[in-house]
DNA sequence: GGCCTCCCCCTACGAAAGTCGGGGGTGCAG
DNA sequence: CTGCACCCCCGACTTTCGTAGGGGGAGGCC
């Protein structure tokens, strides 16, 4: 049985979406709310396994709610909801912690599918969101991700773990003291490093590093 | 009307397939490939919209054929299509350029959909492929980048300059090549840089910068 | 054993980076 | 016009990096 909440300022919406979810007999709403603040109690109080919200709402946002539920003790997963502005909402709605994103227009049985999905830890976007979100992972530049990422293979395992700490901008005399040797032994390791990386210093090598998405 | 063509090893697969889109008015199978290579010469010759595109296949598989369909004068959008292993696929296959990931088992209605939206500009994504990229987005560190871009703000637009070359790895002598000063006045704009984002170093300035989404 | 290879550690020295203090320009409020 | 607040620039000094070169141990292979 899925436990879900539904946060909307508008009365009728939540109608229809109650009206929708009790139609699934895997599906109970055991709370509504007509804003963020009110969201947020309810889910202190309820057990909650999923939250629909509504983007544009009085007193909080759905942006603001969404973080604070996902701040939880135990988070529901999130369901944003939207009208038509999905370009402003998209990443600040998946960066406060969405598992969904939908536009209202969408079919009353994509709505029930979606509730499902993110319950069992899957997630669910509405087709445009899911374009500019490929489009974003793009632009993070992940072409040359590939690239890096072979050259890190050939890395022993002492030179790893000094690049794990250089790539978080740390010095040589601070690595040292972590990894207990002597600044001039990690000197030596950061220089293979450099020749590994083809890179000039370390600064590119700390670059380099976190485009390969490399966290040690 | 949309033009498709439908690239499997399986015949059985590509008689399926071409059924199910030829059961839909607006889509028209003009060319079907059972392999990577051929895929390719297919879209050379004939205009298409929309690849359906399977994952495994001898010959040239489906990641690098979508990223040969994609580079082609008049690149089809790609929908790359698999039976199971998710994990190892989604990144490859986004990463080639493809617009959408399903797998085999998605419902007919919604390769059908697929096809429609991707032609027309959006993207499709399997729920368990959304999940991983949304994790992905949360990986890059976005949490981080609202804090820093603050920081940025106050930087002269001077000091942006020279945040740009050293945020790509550039020397102080380098910067100061290109930005037609003294090394030793790079030195001071760095300086200033490092205590309005509050880093220790150059390493760390470069990484903020680049949190933050800054390219100059 | 002897040999080779790889990894880790180290010293020493020239080359960068970063700090400190200051000169000179502009614009604006008192 | 004087004082103040920025901004851009610079040279001299200290600290940190990066390279070159070498010692020693663990494991594979004849």
């Amino acid at each position: 049985m899925i436990r879900a909440m539904i946060v909307d300022d508008d009365a009728l919406v939540r109608l229809g979406l109650a009206d929708l979810l009790d139609g699934d007999e895997a599906i109970e709403t055991v709370a509504q709310a007509s804003d963020g603040l009110r969201a947020v109690e309810l889910a202190t109080a309820h057990r909650i396994d999923v939250a629909l919200v509504d983007v544009r709402m009085p007193r909080m946002d759905g942006i603001a709610a969404t973080a604070r539920l996902r701040a939880l003790p135990h988070p529901p997963r999130v369901i944003t909801l939207t009208t038509f502005d999905l370009d402003e909402y998209v990443y600040d709605s998946l960066t406060a912690g969405a598992d969904g994103f939908l536009l209202k227009d969408t079919a009353p049985s994509e709505i029930l599918r979606a509730v499902h999905l993110v319950a069992s830890g899957s997630a669910m976007l509405h087709p445009a969101a899911a374009r500019r979100l490929i489009d974003r992972y793009h632009q993070a530049g992940h072409s040359r991700a590939a690239a890096a990422r072979k050259k890190l293979e050939n890395l022993t395992p002492r030179e790893r773990e000094v690049l794990a700490l250089l790539s978080r901008g740390e010095t040589n005399a601070e690595i040292a003291g972590h990894l207990g040797m002597r600044e001039s032994t990690v000197k030596a390791h950061v220089s293979r490093i450099l020749t590994a990386l083809e890179a000039d210093n370390r600064v590119q090598a700390a670059l380099r590093a976190r485009d390969a998405g490399f966290t040690g």
